[in-house]
DNA sequence: GGTACGGCCTGACGTTAGGTGAGAGTCAAG
DNA sequence: CTTGACTCTCACCTAACGTCAGGCCGTACC
């Protein structure tokens, strides 16, 4: 079979997919064949190729497809500049697996009897990429509008300012630790929560609830609350005190 | 809430799981609380927080639960010696995920003109093989060194000889599914039994427990009985059978 | 031309491992 | 008592294919 492209069962061996899945993403629109032979036989060419290695990056990262098509069929899709974000979380993956092969000796250190092995260190390694654990919980939190309202934001950033917003997002943590020694209702304090709900719209706009919830995430969510504490002891627990008087009175924020 | 146990939120926060995997897991019988207060609510105590561990490692090596809840199951089962088959598989993963990133550089490198990507080289990394995964099982079943011996004489073969193996494997199935209407006992088919371990020495040198645990392994696995079930009805339970008689006297062969 | 076999097509049912939502009981603090 | 977080069971739903079936296609061989 040389018909100027290759054939499913060509392609599926190629890529290590299924002829199946092939069939799955021509259905879905996701990757359709250049063209059909006479006998209505799929063939794929080496731009099709070079968009399944797209897809499987993305499915790697355990991205649904219907995101990765909509992602693929984005104007500025730049293929280049997505691998540079998946080699980082790729990294992370190595990472979490070499924790997870620590938490493996330990427990076998565990069983002969030479390891005692804590709670905490049990499920090292175990959770999944920190940013899509976050993404589900905010779903479930604040529904799925405000978070994909917030990838909109996120998305619409060039990288300048996606990193002033870090340097920002820095600087209201360190306002915040160096101000622990106030009542979270002092006015100076008050004041860098305005800051911080600032810098909170450059994701999304929370009314007076939803920012309360999320002052609430900050002090019980274990990530959240390891990721404050480590800035200063104390931070979370401050920084959802400091939220909640914020909240007794709402400010219209006009933006 | 501090009543002898965690509850399903401490412990899905601990685990990184959610509390609807705990309540899949109580249902199906693969993990059950220690207890339950007066109220009916589900309390996991020491011994099934290590359980959970076992059942998150054989998870994240992506064993379907069936299959998890049978070994963790057989009198004989180790975790030690489990968690040890498993380090192997993670190593195997994160060397996969090192590929990814090879391929990954390449690919940028290719859309920033710098380097002609192959076809070949397009998808390295991607897709563990199939015999990955039978790989996977047979250190579950057989330890770790049965396999790499395995993959020593596999390595060694000529492609000639390779396929001269490919026949002869094809050539005792079909007889024993020409023997179905016999008892396993039948001279001729222990004949044929004969030729079989014959065969599997190609591959490695079974006693009589391994071997025996081979032909268990052809009845139970999924995708051997699904193998056998298609050269002929019938026939994954008659070689398991016919191997546990083979086994009652097993010679000891001499090569 | 017929046969055999591997390859292809479309259609359709099935699967696994939870996700999601609902209604109602439980627990602890104010 | 009220409130809010937590728990229970029940039940519908889903993504991404896997599997099977019936029939056409292409090539080699008789």
């Amino acid at each position: 079979m040389d018909l100027k492209g290759l054939t499913v069962k060509e392609l599926a061996r190629l890529a290590g997919v299924s002829v199946r899945t092939l069939h799955h993403y021509d259905a879905i629109g996701l990757l359709r064949p250049d063209a059909r032979s006479g006998a209505g036989y799929r063939l794929y060419g080496r731009g099709q190729l070079l968009r399944l290695q797209q897809i499987l990056f993305f499915r790697e990262l355990e991205f649904p497809l219907a995101e990765i098509a909509r992602m693929l069929a984005e104007p500025d899709f730049d293929p280049a500049r997505a691998l540079r974000g998946h080699r980082k979380t790729l990294e992370d993956r190595i990472g979490r697996l070499h924790r997870l092969l620590d938490t493996l000796d330990k427990t076998v250190a565990h069983y002969e009897g030479e390891h005692m092995l804590t709670e905490e260190e049990m499920y090292r390694g175990f959770a999944p990429e920190k940013i899509t654990r976050m993404k589900r919980e905010a779903r479930e939190r604040w529904g799925n509008e405000l978070v994909e309202a917030s990838e909109q934001r996120v998305r619409g950033m060039t990288r300048e300012k996606w990193e002033a917003v870090g340097r920002e997002g820095a600087a209201v943590n360190a306002d915040l630790a160096a101000l622990l020694d106030r009542d979270p209702g002092d006015a100076a304090v008050q004041s860098v929560v305005a800051r911080h709900r600032a810098w909170i719209e450059h994701f999304w706009k929370p009314d007076a609830d939803s920012y309360r919830g999320l002052g609430r995430g900050y002090a019980e969510d274990p990530e959240f609350r390891a990721f404050y504490e480590n800035v200063a002891p104390g931070l979370a627990d401050f920084l959802r005190r400091a939220i909640d008087r914020y909240c007794e009175n709402f400010p219209a924020k006009e933006n």
